[in-house]
DNA sequence: CTTGACCTTAAAGTGAGCTTTAAAGTTAGA
DNA sequence: TCTAACTTTAAAGCTCACTTTAAGGTCAAG
């Protein structure tokens, strides 16, 4: 497989591909005789778990540590520790994520119980002041 | 407050504190004769609410957008759209997040189903592409 | 009156994750 | 055979979010 077809085939640049193996993130590469790289099917599989891993918050740093340069060469133990780790960030996170939006429809509420008769100004100092504090986790 | 006392006081450093002002998303602050910055209580509840924002995954330019030059001008109406648009907003980031995390523990039991009597390479390569085909969203 | 901890600035540097550019070679189709 | 759409490279450029550097000014304590 040319590097356009997998472009194609996992919705990335061409340039992104070759910039993943200039960093040593996509080794699964050979040259055909014209120069041209020459991609198995694999190589869709890795780019596609690059993408997830990415979007799940791994550095590309981190997923050169955790890919193997052939699918048979895997770790098990340290991939499984990574991968448990990132679900407990990932649910830090939700749970951060759980308490501003709570706090955030809490002051709704409040403003929407005190619609005019109360300065405008004034009440939005208080609600901002009442965001800010409780942000010192 | 000086810079060094509103660094203390938010555990940012002071030049994040002195960059914020640059591109203009921390307006809240004056000078005393000596040149030196001064800064309002306030301050430290908007140097607050730019750190909660980054963390719930907005761009100090969105923030900037979002956030008001000073708090008594923010309008009530707006206030209560930002708000609302906020809460939105950490909807869809709980919705990715919550996508990721699915997507990495359904990994990590896939990989716990079958331990060390299947081939390495084998699972490896079964792991990784149900993760490749399950990232085509 | 000196020391050291603060404060000031503009400008350059950093690192992640790319894209763009330029100049060239290759190939498939009409 | 010509053309258009590929492919190659190294190097430079870009955005974001900062930090560092250099060269200086201010201030409180001893």
């Amino acid at each position: 497989m040319k590097i356009g077809e997998l472009a194609k085939r996992t919705g990335l640049s061409a340039s992104k591909i070759r910039f993943y193996e200039d960093i040593g993130l996509l080794k699964m590469v050979e040259r055909k005789a014209n120069g041209y790289r020459s991609y198995p099917k694999e190589a869709e599989v890795v780019l596609n778990l690059i993408v997830s891993g990415q979007q799940a918050g791994f550095s590309l740093d981190e997923l050169k540590a955790l890919l193997p340069a052939d699918l048979s060469g895997w770790q098990h133990a340290h991939l499984i520790d990574a991968l448990k780790q990132k679900v407990m960030d990932i649910e830090q996170l939700q749970a951060k994520l759980a308490e501003n939006k709570q706090r955030l429809t809490a002051i709704l509420a409040e403003i929407d119980a005190k619609p005019d008769d109360m300065d405008c100004a004034d009440n939005a100092k208080r609600v901002l002041t009442q965001m800010g504090l409780k942000n010192d986790k």
